[in-house]
DNA sequence: CAGGATCCGTAACGATACTG
DNA sequence: CAGTATCGTTACGGATCCTG
């Protein structure tokens, strides 16, 4: 794969298929999610209260999308009330390995970030003066 | 760095900021634009084509992110007409070679997934009939 | 040529209500 | 409990125009 082979000259159009695989792992959810998952089977809401903040729209979609890849492993046992556990697939344990190894990168990498963006604003801040203004 | 120190009541709350670090270089025109730096510097519209579909605002905006977390440096040459040449810096190649990793494995594993998306597609299908109903 | 400002459509997302 | 359906909002992304 090199960066050439996109393709998308409106809007959302294919580009190369991994691409698409990437951005389930990465998204928003699906980091966390795998995450979650990376340490024991979750059942839905006991993920929805782990992860926090998602809503059940979105963790439903987010699952689905993860299920469909291959990555999670959906066992619905049917009782009442309904009682459905995620796990994660081999697959799936290597992607959130991977990402979450990404994760690990970002955060020891933070301080550098950090420090970068205050170099960066405060050289912004000369150009066009502030509160601190030295007029 | 655990998944419940998320924080999003509302909308696009802080939350962890590593999160914000992957999110950018995992973004869309990000992922390509750390890739195509990795081999070589680009000025600005060539950078644009070689990525291919980005528009000049995605682009711009992208490699202001990638700048400011101190993943890319900005050489702007004061002649007419401009000149501009964007590079990675040291933190940002290690950004680079990790999305590229994730990329690269993500590949690897395309066809495990194409093929678990069938089985999905495919046991869906066998529950709600379609052109193939078996009635 | 590099990019800032603006306008606008789309689609992602969140909250809620409802169903099995 | 585990979702699906619907709706309203928002912000993301693209096209265009314009300036240094």
């Amino acid at each position: 794969m090199n960066v050439s082979s996109v393709r998308v000259p409106g809007v959302n159009q294919p580009m190369c298929p991994s691409r698409l695989v990437l951005e389930h792992v990465t998204s928003r959810w699906g980091v966390l999610v795998l995450a979650a998952l990376l340490e024991r089977s979750y059942r839905f809401s006991e993920l929805r209260r782990t992860v926090g903040g998602v809503s059940e729209k979105m963790l439903a979609q987010t699952l689905q999308t993860l299920e469909r890849d291959g990555f999670v492993h959906r066992d619905a046992k049917p009782v009442i009330p309904p009682r459905v556990d995620y796990s994660l697939t081999p697959l799936g344990a290597e992607a959130a390995e991977q990402v979450w190894g990404l994760a690990r990168w970002a955060e020891r990498r933070l301080e550098a970030v950090e420090s970068a963006r205050e170099t960066y604003d405060g050289a912004r801040s000369q150009a066009a003066p502030g509160p601190v203004g030295q007029a």
